[in-house]
RNA sequence: GUGGUUGUAGCUCAGUUGGUUAGAGCGUCUGACUGUGGCUCAGAAGGUCGGGGGUUCAAAUCCCCUCAGCCACCCCA
């Protein structure tokens, strides 16, 4: 006997839960089309060299494959394999924007809490072949609409920028690539304050010096951002003030896509993401659940295409974590569970009634309805009590005293009504129930 | 990758200083109730007490090893 079990870090979905979040995923397809992006599939397994060398870090996380000698692996996000298809099929439109949810995988420690797992979900909407802010504005205003649909309240997109962070880390360190080290002592001030973030500072081997400026400089950001103090600061140093204004751009055009002020914080201390970020970076998160990660996360990467081609096509996007959406929902009370899509079960009250109770399954089935038929002549309790457990809305019987009546029984179990009525009418009563 | 913690039925958990045949609730199935769900009552099925070794007359309980889950960090969706 083989002992029934899932690889860690992997799940089973069961109805109830599937049946919830295919709603979350709808939402989010449906607000990517209206955005106007098309859809894209691509492979679980790429060759290996197409997955690495964008990030050490993300390298070792990739699950690595060989199979008759072909070193192969588990696509690890989606930009990747985007970056490939954009190069490789070059008769795609410009602006090509896709959209695409499929799983991906990672082999780092799951923690179910924090809404990590080692198979997960992303949903991505990226826009490749334009260097406009506007595409990033556009990403973080769809972002927002996403999940406020999905009923958080409480979520802020902190918005950066790759070339702000370098700025800062040449205006502060005399060196723009410590950018990395910096950031990632700073991106963790939410949760451990300025003391803790000094401390980290300090053990990465910064001076004095460097750790006051940099306290200073991203005070600037407290609350509300002083624009003009921020240009003052950083006024000879080009890429710093590159970034500034495009932080301002995309901020600027994301309000007039009807974005909240409230929900958009310009944030200097957002650091992550991957390495092949270059421009405007932004991410979703939860200050109410900072236990769970983001649950968004993207930027500009104008660099990655080029990976894979001698063209250098601009590009940004973001990608949702529809695990991470998930499980938040599920802590804040708001994600439903249900047991089962059927509309109506038909009961099967005696082998004689059986073809009318087919013929009537069939014609429910054509207007649209989930139908379900029992299929033994078991007593109705056992039918009635699958359908409330199930959740199902109507039974329908439709025994030797309807039959002669040229009527059906039909029952409500939300509100207990029963009516015994023709079956031309039937249709219009379920419809009128399933509002 | 680092540190910590917990493993008893499908799920959530009891189980006394080691002591007969390991319990409950929920869920599943059956019946009370042969044309009607939710409530109630009765009953049934379901357990290598994570696995292996040790101590003991006796181990779910004590010791060792191991595996798995979970939590925090790291990193991220």
């Amino acid at each position: 006997m083989t002992q029934p079990r899932t690889f860690r870090g992997t799940r089973d979905f069961l109805p109830p839960e599937l049946i919830g979040r295919r709603k979350i995923q709808e939402i989010i397809e449906l607000t990517y089309r209206r955005y106007g992006f098309q859809p894209l599939e691509t492979p679980a397994i790429e060759y290996f060299d197409v997955l690495t060398g964008k990030s050490d870090e993300t390298d070792k996380l990739i699950y690595k494959l060989e199979h008759k000698g072909d070193a192969l692996g588990l696509r690890y996000d989606l930009t990747v394999p985007l970056a490939r298809v954009v190069a490789q099929h070059k008769q795609l439109p410009r602006p090509f924007k896709r959209y695409q949810i499929q799983p991906v995988w990672r082999a780092d420690r799951p923690q179910p809490r924090q809404g990590r797992f080692r198979e997960f979900v992303q949903c991505d909407a990226d826009i490749i072949g334009t260097a406009s802010l506007l595409a990033d504005a556009e990403i973080i205003a769809l972002t927002n609409e996403i999940l406020a649909k999905l009923g958080f309240e409480g979520f802020i997109i902190r918005l950066s920028s790759r070339k702000l962070l370098r700025g800062m880390a040449s205006l502060i360190c005399g060196d723009e690539e410590k950018v990395f080290p910096l950031c990632r002592c700073i991106d963790k001030l939410d949760k451990i304050g300025w003391d803790g973030v000094q401390k980290e500072l300090a053990e990465c081997g910064f001076t004095d010096d460097v750790r006051a400026k940099v306290e200073k400089f991203c005070g600037l950001w407290d609350e509300n951002l002083d624009w003009s103090a921020a240009e003052k600061v950083l006024q000879n140093v080009e890429i710093g003030l590159e970034g500034l204004k495009e932080v301002r751009e995309v901020y600027e055009r994301a309000i007039q896509l009807g974005v909240p002020p409230e929900r958009l914080k310009p944030d200097l201390t957002l650091a992550r993401g991957l390495d092949y970020y270059t421009g405007p970076i932004y991410e979703t998160v939860l200050p109410d659940k900072p236990h769970i990660g983001s649950l968004s996360g993207g930027g500009r990467y104008d660099g990655l295409v080029a990976t894979f081609s001698k063209e250098n096509v601009p590009a940004t996007g973001t990608t949702l974590g529809l695990d991470r959406i998930q499980t938040a929902m599920k802590e804040l009370g708001i994600f439903t569970e249900v047991p089962s899509e059927t509309d109506v079960l038909i009961a099967q009250f005696d082998e004689e009634g059986l073809p009318a109770v087919l013929a009537l399954a069939t014609k429910l089935r054509k207007a649209d309805f989930n139908v379900e038929v029992w299929y033994e002549s078991d007593r109705l309790k056992k039918q009635f009590t699958y359908a409330d457990r199930q959740q199902i809305p109507f039974v329908i019987i439709l025994g030797p005293d309807e039959r002669a009546a040229g009527k059906v029984t039909v029952k409500s179990l939300a509100t207990g009504e029963q009516k015994t009525i023709p079956e031309a009418e039937l249709t219009a009563l379920l419809d009128s129930a399933k509002g």
